[in-house]
DNA sequence: GGAAAGAGGACTATTTTAGTCCTATTTGAA
DNA sequence: TTCAAATAGGACTAAAATAGTCCTCTTTCC
């Protein structure tokens, strides 16, 4: 457990996808198209990840999104954050130590060093990292071929 | 986000009490009275985490819990294994790599090195290092005086 | 034998998450 | 100038996960 939320592994593939085409603009359509995702969940995700500043769009006809940087500088955190909110294993403290009673709330120490190892190891890994490795959908070979199987329905 | 459930939670508030007693064996209901959690769910806790071998029981009359090892051999990690299964970012590789099409899959690489600094950070805080900062409920003073503040009902 | 516990599991309610859809706006092109 | 193809924003619905309750059975002490 402690399991990202379907959205954000969505995400990482969309945001994946941009990264190996950022020559073109590539609308919520082709995303979905080339993913496999249905294209309102696709657009649900670029709209929020365009909020984030992940992304830019471009409205209007043939519109769509690109990455707002270099996939280099995209990291595993910023990708979370932006779907699911700040990173934080514990219910407080998911600001990063700006709670109102933060001199009386001691949840900090223990859960804190926790949080921010995760939070470290989440920054150290970009959309580059992700993206390399990014074969989420397991193929099997029959014969010595490969056989691409069928991707959970969105 | 990447919250833990609230079940988890009451686990570290649960064993911590334990641990503050760990001459006297409590019943559920004696933690529920003294947490403020209701009696089902401190049972239904205590079940869970006497699977997982965190507390030991004694059934009958006069019966209850005590840990099953010292506050110190009993992580973070631990509690939440016991509580929402093996800790994983990703939905496959839960399992450290024993994944059937391992061979053939690459989720791993970026995400399992994310995994595995998780597991790692939470491996190294203990109970012991959850029962120094358990001042869960924040507390506030009212002209020098504490005001204990009441839990989010259970 | 009865009371006080835990074991196990079924069931219900609640909350969260995912997914869909509608309307408004923007932009390019016929 | 009008239409078509996009995004923006948000409301709504459906599905899944989580939390919480309750019942029956077993164990143990007195």
């Amino acid at each position: 457990m402690l399991r990202m939320s379907r959205l954000t592994d969505y995400g990482t593939v969309v945001l994946a996808h941009l990264a190996s085409h950022q020559d073109s603009i590539a609308s919520a359509a082709d995303v979905a198209a080339a993913t496999g995702l249905g294209v309102p969940t696709v657009s649900k995700i670029f709209k929020t990840l365009g909020k984030a500043g992940l992304v830019t769009s471009t409205r209007g006809s043939h519109g769509g999104y690109r990455l707002a940087r270099s996939p280099r500088d995209i990291s595993a955190a910023d990708v979370i954050s932006a779907l699911e909110g700040p990173v934080s294993i514990t219910d407080c403290s998911a600001s990063d130590r700006h709670c109102d009673f933060e001199a009386h709330c001691h949840v900090g120490s223990a859960w804190q060093r926790i949080n921010i190892a995760i939070r470290r190891a989440l920054a150290d890994i970009s959309l580059l990292d992700l993206q390399r490795s990014n074969s989420r959908i397991p193929t099997f070979t029959f014969a010595g071929m490969p056989i691409i199987t069928a991707k959970k329905a969105p």
